[in-house]
DNA sequence: TGTCTTAGATTATCACCGTAATCTAAACGC
DNA sequence: GCGTTTAGATTACGGTGATAATCTAAGACA
């Protein structure tokens, strides 16, 4: 069977990877390669042909997740035509949406793989990326656009005076009412957490600093 | 070697629950066995003396944990002589210092187990004592007593009505705050988390209501 | 066209997992 | 004191994990 069009076995690896980037944010790194690579017809062997380690598979998963979530959120300010404020209600109201919940596998990276990161299952280059998504993330509700610029691992460690205090705390609630949510799921409880988290953000308006150096 | 007094395995038992108790919140219930009774000092044999199964001592891992947390709820409360604001606003402080940050082992179950509990790895009765233990906590927010009041599963399952909104968005923020912050370790960003979540709760003092059925 | 390359399958290796059976010596009950 | 129990150690087993070596057939390219 083996040997495939270039393009073929390219797309097996983008395959491999979506699979991954789905497979860890549902169920954590710890599954298993054969899991992976059976969901798009891979065997275990076929793996080390695309990645040199289960852990370069994970760090290319982790960024993918970012990715996506990157796309999303430029997706939320293109349907508000680019009202902030808009955008940033209508990202609430996904995150803590029934359908958020029940979507691990398609969900926000930065609370999918939040366990992972804690418990040191990501390696050191890769928590990197995870920290940067995240600050990006707080970034977008404070009101910054999607960044592209590279930056150098130091630098980004060193920032995080340019976000706004609301849109630090506002993270704090959507995660934490969408895990809360999540593991509750069965019970009348769930649906409080996200409805309660929810409130409690669209109530506190998105006030005029966006930046740190802004008394007003 | 064997053979050993009664009080003996009983203590061992309880160290065997206490280490699971710890490093299952740390890094997880994939912990291994062999890690777990190592720690005590017992063999991988010894431990099906004891428990049935993995599963049995995840089970009384986790409400061993609960069981902490129970108590030093009890412990807020009479540090602050029965007054629920200040000991309200002491469990705020405390679960978003640096020190619960870095306490893994012995932090709250429900940030530690959440993960656990969302991939599916806790039996069934396991979670429901999770839910249970979450709904105490986020009473006990609300003004409520710790309550020792055995109840039955399905009447624990259908009640959630009788929690304040208040102290529903209070946990969602207080669980989101902790994780992020612990996800981000090593980034200034973990620091932010903390204190912007703090901050937000403290602001937001509890209002009057703090039950259903009270009008104060 | 024919050679070289390589994506992927097969199979093997080694470690570790949860679990169970067997063994042993000390604590227990009489 | 003595036979019975039993906490715990030892060892074994079947399964699965990540990783590596070998094989093979078809694409790439001269």
């Amino acid at each position: 069977m083996p040997r495939v069009s270039r393009e073929r076995a390219a797309q097996t690896r983008r395959d491999v990877v979506a699979a991954a980037s789905r497979l860890f944010r549902q169920r954590g790194t710890g599954v298993s390669l054969s899991e992976v690579t059976a969901e798009v017809g891979l065997t275990n062997g076929g793996f080390y042909k695309h990645f040199p380690s289960k852990e370069a598979l994970i760090s290319e998963a982790t960024d993918q997740a970012f990715e996506d979530l990157r796309r999303r959120l430029d997706d939320f300010m293109v349907a508000n035509n680019g009202d902030h404020e808009a955008a940033r209600a209508a990202l609430i109201d996904y995150y803590l949406s029934p359908a958020h919940r029940d979507d691990l596998a398609a969900g926000c990276p930065a609370s999918g793989f939040a366990a992972d990161v804690v418990r040191g299952q990501l390696g050191e280059d890769t928590k990197d990326h995870y920290v940067r998504g995240v600050r990006e993330l707080t970034a977008w509700i404070g009101g910054a656009a999607t960044d592209p610029t590279p930056e150098t691992d130091s630098e980004a460690r060193s920032r995080s005076g340019d976000l706004s205090d609301e849109a630090v705390a506002t993270l704090c609630t959507m995660v934490g009412g969408l895990m809360l949510s999540r593991a509750t799921v069965g019970s009348p409880l769930s649906e409080r957490f996200l409805s309660q988290a929810r409130q409690a953000l669209l109530d506190t308006k998105p006030p005029k600093a966006q930046g740190p150096a802004q008394g007003e």
